[in-house]
DNA sequence: ATAAAAACATACTAATTAGTATGTTTTTTG
DNA sequence: CAAAAAACATACTAATTAGTATGTTTTTAT
């Protein structure tokens, strides 16, 4: 990798922990710049605005690490009820980069971008639907193999499913606490369960 | 009513309603006083600071409001699945004030503030535990009186209950549409039979 | 090796921010 | 009614913001 394409993505790096942490529009480009070592010029021959950069972390950053957290455990998998289990358990348990009091860094960018930047809300779309229609292929899969009942909705369950990993990771923001992670993990998998 | 009591209440109001839309770090004091048309003297002879606002609007707006709207529905009933599923039902389909692209005002404040401010995060906390106590407390009755079986952990339904709804009120604002409200109500009121 | 382009550095700007200093006008109280 | 306190108004400030203008240095291509 040249030094110029180290450089930039030594910013979107660093950048995207720093917007986890504070949330983008409360990380100003000079603290960018101060925690990188790099000066803004080297920014802005980078990224022409700071929008600019925002969706080249969407895109570059959050994208392949969430395919890789969110649907790579997802696909080839025939056994749905496990699979989600494990996945939630992973994301809430087992992942080293996602921090209990900073939540879900997709989840904090959807909530502060998707009403007022059209660009931003786009992008975050295609991530969502692209989860959710994963989850829904699996479950469908689950159906037509016998581990999952007939009569089970898979968009439904879908839905159900990653509103709860949302909305535990906010529990996880407030209580500063793991304890609602598995009091959600252990209803979690008596709600899957039900699916059988 | 007195007119100063007045003047600090609308403050209030419009300042909750310009932070339930963009946030409460990107919504300025010059934006408040702007639509309230109030100046800035007035704004702060009433609020210290900007935090003491926003401390106020937790405390003598949210609170009240989400006591109305999530405390109150479950008090004094006894059939706990039919009374979740309406109060689900009305907040995401029948509350006047809440809009599908600004998400839950409660949900967002705790998103954006808790990683970093003690006092909102103390206060927001507080709130969730309200709410989550309220509705264990409610399985708990439908356990002793036959509506919901006997081995059903209160408290994770609790949990499982509120990350459901906050989660779904944040697909709401990326995909723009309650098509997926639907849905999540639709397969919640399956996991709900599913405790009976 | 050298010219050209890419990459980076420094010093600025105009707008916005929360908050203050210092008033004037209302309202309350004796 | 008059003094005092409460309520509000205006004009400022210092810090921070995204972004620009204008450089210098480093890399690349011939």
């Amino acid at each position: 990798m040249s030094k110029a394409a180290a450089t930039r993505l030594n910013i979107l790096h660093k950048a995207f922990e720093l917007i986890y942490a504070k949330g983008y529009q409360t990380t100003s480009i000079d603290e960018i710049i101060a925690t990188t070592k790099v000066t803004k010029g080297a920014f802005f021959y980078h990224f022409k605005s700071k929008d600019e950069m925002g969706l080249a972390i969407i895109n570059e950053i959050l994208k392949p690490t969430m395919e890789e957290s969110f649907i790579k455990p997802l696909e080839n998998a025939t056994e749905p009820i496990g699979v989600i289990y494990q996945m939630m358990y992973d994301l809430l348990f087992n992942n080293e980069f996602l921090k209990l009091e900073y939540g879900c860094p997709a989840g904090n960018l959807t909530q502060e971008m998707t009403p007022w930047n059209v660009e931003f809300s786009e992008v975050l779309s295609s991530l969502t639907r692209k989860w959710h229609s994963t989850l829904e292929k699996l479950i469908e899969i689950g159906k037509k193999n016998g581990n999952i009942r007939p009569n089970v909705n898979a968009a439904q369950v879908a839905y159900f499913v990653m509103s709860g990993y949302w909305g535990i990771r906010n529990f996880g923001k407030v209580y500063k606490s793991k304890d609602c992670y598995f009091a959600y993990l252990e209803e979690l998998k008596v709600y899957l369960d039900g699916l059988k």
